[in-house]
DNA sequence: CCCTGATTCGC
DNA sequence: GCGAATCAGG
């Protein structure tokens, strides 16, 4: 037939604009579309000016992705940071008890995968949910971030706007 | 280590 | 216009 170019036809940019609004994450689509990697579905995403979906996660993107492929590194501007100081949102421990359950007999597990102390893997949530002095103490459990001891979801609540810390660390003459 | 998207630049 | 390379964060 006559589709030996794969290139990025109308149909494959809808479905690629499709599976993006839809929420499908970039391995995703690209997987789906076959052919292409996920950088590809990526930069096709910007270019279309969809890109914009993740809030601040550009925060890495600012200072990364300046070199194309091996170039020489120029020296980086600098960048100004915005001194975004925005309210620390501290966790609040052990206050989260939604839909306590009374003596419930019910199962009461509504969605993610509570667990004990016990069944508590590395890569589980860490997530503290009631209170500790009580049986009814459970953990998140769900698939932790590597690295991270809390999952996805609790991580962006517990590290919410409060990372402008140091940063930099490999000053010359450290020490 | 796994994943995510963002960006730059050579092609 | 395209995408690999690279970065940075989670």
């Amino acid at each position: 037939m006559t589709d030996a170019g794969p290139g990025w036809t109308k149909e494959r940019v809808e479905l690629l604009k499709r599976l993006w609004s839809d929420g499908r994450s970039a391995s995703q689509i690209a997987a789906e579309i076959g052919g292409v990697s996920r950088n590809a579905v990526i930069g096709k995403v910007h270019r279309l000016g969809l890109a914009g979906r993740v809030l601040k996660t550009n925060g890495a993107a600012s200072t990364a992705g300046r070199r194309g492929r091996g170039d020489a590194d120029a020296p980086d501007a600098p960048i100004t940071e915005a001194p975004s100081m925005l309210a620390p949102a501290p966790p609040a421990l052990a206050l989260v008890q939604a839909q306590s359950d009374p003596t419930s007999d019910s199962v009461a597990l509504p969605e993610s995968a509570r667990v004990t102390i016990m069944e508590l893997r590395e890569f589980m949530c860490r997530w503290p949910m009631g209170d500790p002095s009580t049986p009814d103490f459970r953990f998140c459990g769900d698939r932790a971030i590597t690295g991270l001891p809390y999952c996805t979801h609790h991580s962006r609540i517990a590290y919410q706007p409060a990372a402008e810390r140091k940063r930099d660390r490999r000053a010359v003459g450290f020490r």
